[in-house]
DNA sequence: GCAGTTACATTTTACAAATTTTGTCATTTT
DNA sequence: AAAATGACAAAATTTGTAAAATGTAACTGC
């Protein structure tokens, strides 16, 4: 899907991910990128429009990596019961991740969802297909029997939310991650019940 | 519990109160309510420890206003099962129209959540309290059969964290509420039959 | 002694000028 | 023709400073 890049814009993205893991969202100057990868900031225009766009690419690059994880583990050959499961803890553990070893990387991921930028709807979207497609992979072979299929899609990722979203994660930075991981689990287990008994 | 206060210090509060709601937190000063309530700004340091302070006293008042209702909710002669459900729909629907009746205030009230202030922290836990009770009650007659309280508790606090917490609603604000309320709903229902049937 | 004020030091905020950065485009270089 | 630059207007940020607000304490009048 991705085009592929040609070297500058490479570089440029390379050098830009560089500045704004170390200097934050704030001391990120396109001035400063041009000048680290060896070129005039008009010429980084070439290649991204604006500021925003160059620092949603780097956005991009980490949802990107962190989406083929995720399509890896729906695109298993599991029961969609386990692939449900790794899904979520995946993505918790993902954006958890990220949160504590990248923290400006974070803000700025934090701040694309708040700002509802495309990068961060387009994400939520594919993200969401994933759970869709392993849900309906989990209806198809029995093993799940909800009986509204878009309500308990909706249930899942809102019963989740605490432990997915970054505004949420946020909040609980400094709680011990063994206690997040139980009550995570919990909730998870609580889903998969619910999901294969038809509560819904 | 709340020792009776002095007209004065109500006057400074109802003042401060009215300001807050209209001109939001960035233009409530001081010297404006103190003018207000007619009265140098001095004289409100005699009542309030600081302008945060004051402005927390506003948030507290609504708090223990919403606590209230909930208290009722949860002591009331009805199953644990009822009790719970409304106990959950109040607290959401408490958050919820503040954040689109008094933003400035939610503003206000979320932004004490975000910096763990005193009265948010309390509040916190008495809101929790109440949901123990209730669920502690649930157990007692039996209508409840969780293999872990704690757990259980913990459970519903997390599923429900989507539509309770300040920073969580502030996501959906322009979600329509109806579809809202729907998967408000189906998460209740969820929770209700994982207490009774102690999956947990 | 209590409610309140006046006076004042400290901290924030507001605003304007200077500087930097963003974004565009015609021109140069390869 | 593609890649890059220099020059420039518009926008954002920073800096310095005046004004306002916060917070303290000694003082006044009841």
């Amino acid at each position: 899907m991705a085009a592929p890049r040609e070297p500058s814009e490479m570089r440029i993205l390379s050098v830009a991910g560089e500045h704004l893991r170390q200097h934050g969202l704030r001391r990120f100057t396109v001035v400063a990128v041009a000048e680290e990868a060896g070129m005039t900031h008009a010429n980084v225009y070439r290649y991204f429009p604006s500021r925003t766009a160059l620092i949603d690419a780097v956005v991009d690059v980490w949802l990107k990596s962190a989406e083929r994880k995720l399509a890896d583990i729906a695109d298993g050959p599991d029961p969609a019961e386990d692939k449900l499961e790794r899904l979520i803890l995946a993505l918790a553990k993902a954006n958890r991740d990220l949160l504590h070893e990248e923290p400006h990387l974070f803000a700025a991921l934090s701040q694309a969802v708040a700002k509802r930028h495309a990068i961060s709807r387009r994400n939520r979207t594919r993200v969401r297909a994933l759970f869709e497609r392993v849900i309906d992979d989990g209806i198809a072979t029995g093993a799940f029997e909800p009986r509204d299929r878009d309500r308990a899609i909706a249930f899942v990722i809102d019963a989740t939310h605490r432990f997915i979203h970054p505004a949420s994660l946020e909040l609980e930075a400094d709680v011990p991650q063994a206690s997040v991981d139980a009550r995570l689990a919990t909730l998870i287990r609580v889903a998969l019940r619910t999901l294969a008994t038809g509560v819904i």
